[in-house]
DNA sequence: AAACTTTTGATTGACGTACCTCAATTAGCG
DNA sequence: CGCTAATTGAGGTACGTCAATCAAAAGTTT
């Protein structure tokens, strides 16, 4: 009733369970004719190795960090949230999860927090400096693989991206906006940090196709929100008195400071944004804002996971991994 | 080093190995006292199940069938061959996974699938059949857990159903249209058969908010291209030249037809089409369908899996349980 | 043919949980 | 108190793989 295992790949193989093993987990010393035998019995038998009992019998226990910036609302909020949840189903696997919170643009913090890691990889959501590029190094050059999360430092040595492909999600954005805009007039582009990558990305794809098809339509230079409520606020405002706003692509954080604006100063702007927040749920369904994109923190964690593991065990990676969908989000399907 | 074991819970419990034993796989005959001592120890130890041990210690092999439409083209493509991806990856674990194609809507021919199966639980793509619906009432009683797969039978005796919100994937399609289409005039809508509920419940969401906000854009009855190119080519281009068409929301398949008869007629309507098939991917990329709706079949299969194995353990879903995010394309995130 | 190296065999002990049996102890009850 | 019923203990086996040992056999070289 049960599929076969090692010892009736042996006996198929006529050779002992030792050499099959030797074979099967790539020990060498062994000979061409044997590896061809320990093959064909494989496919003729189907063996198929039982993951449990591998996995017991190694007994590996798998430490992973995930090093990612404090704050408890917005999207970090949300990729915390579903780090806890991950973590619990993790720990029956023998995944150990450990969450280090750094204080966002804080350097000398995320250097301190990459400095105490203990564990076999470590997913980093961090800024692109240079002292953060020494501590990945000396990170790698002791054992550990690195991988970024949702923001990438491409230049670093990195080994994996997990995350979004943040110029496709401008464009997609941008493909969106000329869609939806019905009359000519200026479009605010907001970022959180304009020396973030994954903002500048973004933005960098969303200017692209406006210029490339929807050209009936002005920018308006980018501006930095800070991904703070009051500072989106105040630019907002002053883009709605000084231009005709017809459209606006909060790519950062601090939508409800854009809400606010928009409903005091009573424009009807075409508004996207970034991350489904609880926030932007509500924005959804009352129409303020017309499009969420957003990234799914659970299959980015998943991924992240998958990836690190994969590297902790030497196996090479396939090359979309890391990919992660853009879900896109009007008010019909929030669910 | 290592995490803490049932011994370990034995011991701070001060209680035998067979006592802890009932008490976490509730074998019951234990008093609540020693249960609470248990618990304790449990929550002191911090112990955690392994489990690799534990599947590899109840050495149960789940035997899972996907009855779905045979078809090398469009959407059941699709989910044949994600299918025969995740089966290689899920005999690792034990799960044996069986794929049954029927004939579509060859309900004699579902009828015989379904009465030779053999395994614990069934995923079923169907018809709404009496002699279906009776033929699952035989597998339920049977011991069989029947689930329905992307297309939902509700007054089935079927205990789940993964897929999509097919009315809100309707409602979506109508937000999107509504949107882009720029100028009055008539939307068509084709759906493969209005007989198939998935089908009939996207039209239904589509109607409902091209009525409730975009009614100055005039809905042409529904009609039915029974997934077949060249019926959909000829009520296209009928559409075409009685009407002044700005729109059309293609529901099943047979797009290659759409495709043509757009060109040929040299009509310009906005087009939302479902299932994001190579066919559909290269149209969007040339202009002639503006967004997909697809649901990741991938997910759908993994959903599946999860809720078949959480029934044959006896486990309780989660409400949510079998949801399928709806992916959504325009020509600048496909992947 | 002796002295090697390489390849194979036989065997064993984990890993942590599930599940079973049989005996021993305790509790409940009249 | 004795009796039955409920609870607990002790111990063992099995799951399939990994990893290691040591001895035996086969193949190479000098």
């Amino acid at each position: 009733m049960n599929g076969p295992t090692v010892h009736d790949v042996a006996k198929t193989a006529q050779l002992s369970l030792a050499t099959v093993d030797r074979v099967l987990n790539g020990r060498g010393g062994v000979s061409v004719k044997a590896v061809a035998k320990v093959k064909a019995a494989v496919a003729q038998t189907g063996y198929v190795r039982n993951l449990a009992a591998a996995n017991l019998s190694r007994r590996r226990v798998y430490r992973f960090c995930f090093v990612v910036p404090s704050g408890d609302t917005g999207f970090v909020a949300l990729l915390r949230a579903a780090l806890e949840r991950e973590r619990d189903k993790l720990v029956e696997e023998q995944i150990l999860i450990q969450i280090a919170s750094t204080r966002a643009f804080d350097v000398a913090d995320q250097v301190a927090a990459l400095r105490q890691l203990d564990c076999d990889a470590v997913a980093i959501m961090a800024s692109e400096a240079p002292e953060i590029q020494e501590e990945v190094s000396r990170l790698r050059s002791a054992g550990v693989r690195v991988i970024t999360l949702v923001a990438d430092l491409p230049q670093f040595n990195r080994e994996a991206y997990v995350g979004l492909d943040n110029v496709a999600a401008g464009r997609t954005a941008a493909e969106f906006m000329g869609r939806y805009v019905q009359k000519a007039g200026a479009i605010l582009m907001i970022a959180g940090s304009l020396s973030a990558r994954d903002h500048s990305e973004r933005l960098m794809g969303f200017r692209r196709v406006m210029q490339e098809r929807y050209s009936h339509l002005t920018l308006l230079p980018a501006v930095e929100g800070n991904d703070d409520a009051d500072t989106v606020a105040q630019l907002v405002t002053e883009a709605a008195v000084t231009q005709s706003l017809v459209g606006i692509y909060a790519i950062g954080a601090g939508n409800r400071g854009l809400v606010d604006a928009i409903k005091k100063t009573g424009i009807k702007p075409i508004t996207i944004a970034h991350e489904l927040t609880p926030e932007a749920r509500e924005r959804l369904r009352d129409g303020t804002i017309d499009l969420v994109l957003d990234q799914d923190t659970s299959a980015a964690i998943a991924s992240a996971v998958n990836i690190m593991r994969s590297l902790t065990e030497g196996r090479d990676l396939p090359t979309d991994a890391g990919k992660i969908r853009l879900n896109i989000y009007n008010r019909e399907n929030i669910l």
